[in-house]
This record gives C-alpha cells, sequence and structure tokens, in this order.
DNA sequence: AGCCGAAGAATTGTATACAGTCAATTGGGG
DNA sequence: CCCCAATTGACTGTATACAATTCTTCGGCT
C-alpha cells in the first residue's frame, strides 16, 4: 500500500499555523494588542479552535502573544523595559558569536554570508520592507548557525524576533541601508580575523539597531484578520 | 458583586500541570525516554487530555519532552552535544551576569544569597537530593533575577532546567557539597567587588558541574507515572 | 442626560467523540 | 522453527459539543 503523502506533518500543521501567525506579527502585520480570536483565525486556516488554541499556546511561550485569562489572545506589547533588555541580552550572546565567528569562519560560511547580504542589498533595493527586515534578522541568526551552538543559535532567533516585534521596525530604509552597510563591515573584520574589532562592529550595530526602534504608537484595532495572515 | 474565589487560574491550571510534569522531569523522578501518555496523565491530574495536551506542547517546546508524530510524548534525552552546548551557553550568560553582580549587589542581595546558601547546606546535610539539586539551580537563577534582566533570567531558568535534565544528575552528596561551597566562594568575591574573581569561580563552578554529569545510562522504561508524579 | 443594572450575544475553557496512525500479536506459509 | 503478513488493539490527531465567563446592548432609574 502507497502512503506518498506520508501524511501531511503531524503535529507539524499547528506549528504551520503558529509560523504564519508569528510571521505576521514579526513583520507587523498584525500590530501589537491586535486581537486573535481563535474562531477567526480557525476559519482563515480551515481548522478547528482547538489546533489555533495549540498555536497561540506556543507563541505565548514564545513571548510574541499573551493569554488573557478568558479574554482572548492578543499580540504583545513589548514595553521599552524588555525593548531595553532584549537587546542587552542580544549584545551579550552576540558579541561572544561574533568573536568565536571571527576566530574560526571558514571560506564557505564567509562567502555564504556574503551572498546573503546580497539578498538583503536587494530587498532594500526593491523597497521590500518586509523581506528586508526579515533578512535583515536572519543575518544574525546565521551567524549563530555558523557558529554551530545550536542551543545559542535558537536562543538568539527568539530574541531576534522578540526583538522585531519591540521595535516598531519602521525602520526607513536609509537606515536599513546603514544596517547591512554594517553588516557588511562585521564580515570584512571577520576576514581579517579582527576578532576585537568585530566584537566593537557588533556592540555598535546593535546599540544602532535599537536606538532606531520607536517604541509604542498605533494601539492594534479594528483589524482585518485574513489580510494580514494571508500572505 | 464579589468574585472572592477570582476563579481559579484559567489558562494557568494547564501551566499547573506543565509544572507537575516539568518537576518531575527535572527531578529526575522521570527518567530520560519515559513514556509521558496522555490518557494516564490525565487521569492522574482529573481532566481531560485536551489540557494534558497543552501542557506537553509547552514543555515540548521548553524542550524537555520530546513529541513524536503521532507516536505520543516521551521525556527528552539531550545527548552529550546538547549538554555541551547548555553549559557552553550558560557560560556566556552568566559570566556577564556574575560581572554585574560584583559591579552592583546591594548588601541586602547578598545577604538574601546568603540565605539562601543556608538553606541548600541545610538540603545537603539533610541528604534531600530534590530540594538539593532544586536549590543549587536556583541558586543560579536568583542572581540573575538580582541583576535584573528579566529576559536574560528567564533564558537562563530554561537552561538551568535542561541542564538538570541533560546531567543525569546523580550528583554526590559530595559533590553536591562541593557545588555548595563554590557557591560560597562566587558571594565572598562578590562581596569584595572582585569582578574579575567572581568571573573565574563561575566559569570553573560550571566547569566542575558540567564534569560531574554522567550522560546516558537508564533508559526510561517500565515507570509508574502516578508514583513519579505524585509528590 | 448620565449612570447603573440586567438580559442576550459572543468568546473562551474544557470534555467528549470520532477518525487516523502506529505497535503488537496471532495465524499461516516456507 | 523462523519469518512474514494481516488483524486487533491502543493511542494520538482533530473536530465538535457543552459549560462558564466576559463583553455588549438595552432598559430603567436618579
Amino acid at each position: 500500500m502507497r502512503k506518498l503523502p506520508p501524511h501531511t506533518s503531524p503535529t507539524s500543521s499547528t506549528e504551520a499555523i503558529a509560523a504564519r501567525i508569528r510571521d505576521a506579527v514579526v513583520e507587523h502585520r498584525l500590530p501589537p494588542g491586535a486581537k486573535l480570536g481563535e474562531v477567526a483565525l480557525g476559519e482563515i486556516f480551515g481548522v478547528s479552535r482547538t489546533k489555533v488554541r495549540q498555536a497561540l499556546i506556543r507563541l505565548a511561550q514564545e513571548k510574541l502573544v499573551s493569554l488573557q485569562p478568558a479574554r482572548g489572545a492578543y499580540v504583545a506589547k513589548p514595553d521599552a523595559r524588555e525593548a531595553r533588555e532584549l537587546f542587552d541580552t542580544r549584545r551579550v550572546i552576540e558579541r561572544v558569536l561574533i568573536e568565536r565567528f571571527a576566530a574560526g569562519a571558514t571560506r564557505e560560511q564567509l562567502s555564504s554570508l556574503r551572498q546573503h547580504l546580497q539578498c538583503e542589498r536587494q530587498a532594500i533595493a526593491a523597497g521590500d520592507t518586509a523581506l528586508r527586515n526579515r533578512l535583515l534578522g536572519e543575518f544574525h541568526v546565521l551567524i549563530a548557525q555558523m557558529v554551530g551552538n545550536q542551543v545559542m543559535t535558537d536562543m538568539l532567533r527568539e530574541l531576534v524576533r522578540r526583538s522585531s516585534l519591540a521595535t516598531l521596525l519602521v525602520q526607513t530604509p536609509r537606515s536599513a541601508s546603514c544596517s547591512s552597510d554594517e553588516h557588511a563591515s562585521l564580515i570584512d573584520a571577520v576576514l581579517r580575523r579582527d576578532a576585537i574589532g568585530a566584537v566593537r562592529l557588533m556592540d555598535e550595530h546593535l546599540a544602532h539597531v535599537e536606538r532606531d526602534l520607536k517604541l509604542s504608537g498605533l494601539d492594534g484595532e479594528a483589524l482585518d484578520l485574513r489580510a494580514a495572515i494571508k500572505v
């Protein structure tokens, strides 16, 4: 007997739903405070509330949504303090990462990173802000992956996502381009095996990104869930 | 109108269940690989599978249990690599934490920490291994809390839990006592405002803990779930 | 007109029911 | 006697149904 469709991923359809919502949150298509009704989401994805609920629980644990008892799920609203703490934590981790990367980066890794940089530039040039912001974040996760500590990589990935939510990343194309330039400088420093310089650049880079964040702003009211999620 | 019983926590009854299982996992009452059947757990807690499932999803995201598609939930079995990465990550974070703590610890914080140390010693003397291991871990989280970065604290808490699972923490009373002594040395260094010494001590301490871990071992078969969870 | 209160609607919390998948066991054949 | 295949059993995956709570709206009172 065939099982060609080895049956769609089991618990991973839940992850697929979580991923869709997560992307919408991280890309600011769903603003902080937006209501995430279970039935509404269920209709959008064509599944029951059970599955939606499970996805929301996951996202709540990632601190991307806030579950309010008997009130419902809302996109999380990180405050200024949390934003500061997020970037502080990132600095701690990423300083070490870039230092190690400078010490051990292979030629292939650097070239792969440069390729990623190209993608960033392309997205910036094309004015695709969603893709641009995603790529700017993934740059950092990529370095973590290359360094090779899976645990640290997973943590950083979560931190980067939360950072994106915390900063109403309405980064101007100009500051995005600036970010990308700093990424390039980082690569150069690593190429020179300049660990100290790389660490300094990473510190400055994260400080710049943090400075550009404009917290708070629009309260997530009145919103078309379907439009925000349907990519 | 009264709402004296503000109604038992809403989504937090799920968290209560997760906590019970989590404690059992972290304290090694449930060995890595142990099957966590949904119906069995539901009967133990007197709830339906729905709630158990939600709790298991949370624990899976904390990497304490492994969800296998259509196969069920099992206590996670971190391998040697993951254990190394966990301690590596802890070193990165805790070095910074102890450094900052040495720079800014208040008298009250130090006294509170010394009080905790007393509890550790008491548990060790009493031969209460479960409490002992819990306290030894909480020492590190406590320092994080005192330093004040909530994000970093949460991450460290998770790392500590995972460390406990990864190491088949059958720490001998002797090495536990050793751990506690190193905690005391850390407090002393902070008291002297010796940041450099404190960092060194933390590094050594984590290295010692990591060295004491004996990975693998018994495969979690044949086990009385109820006995393991009912405290 | 404004505020308080109550009934109704909508949404969340939880359990149960059913369908699908995997593991085990039994029966037959080599 | 061993090995393979099909049926049976147990458990997970998902949806639906019901109960409880909250929000809303409408009516009445001050």
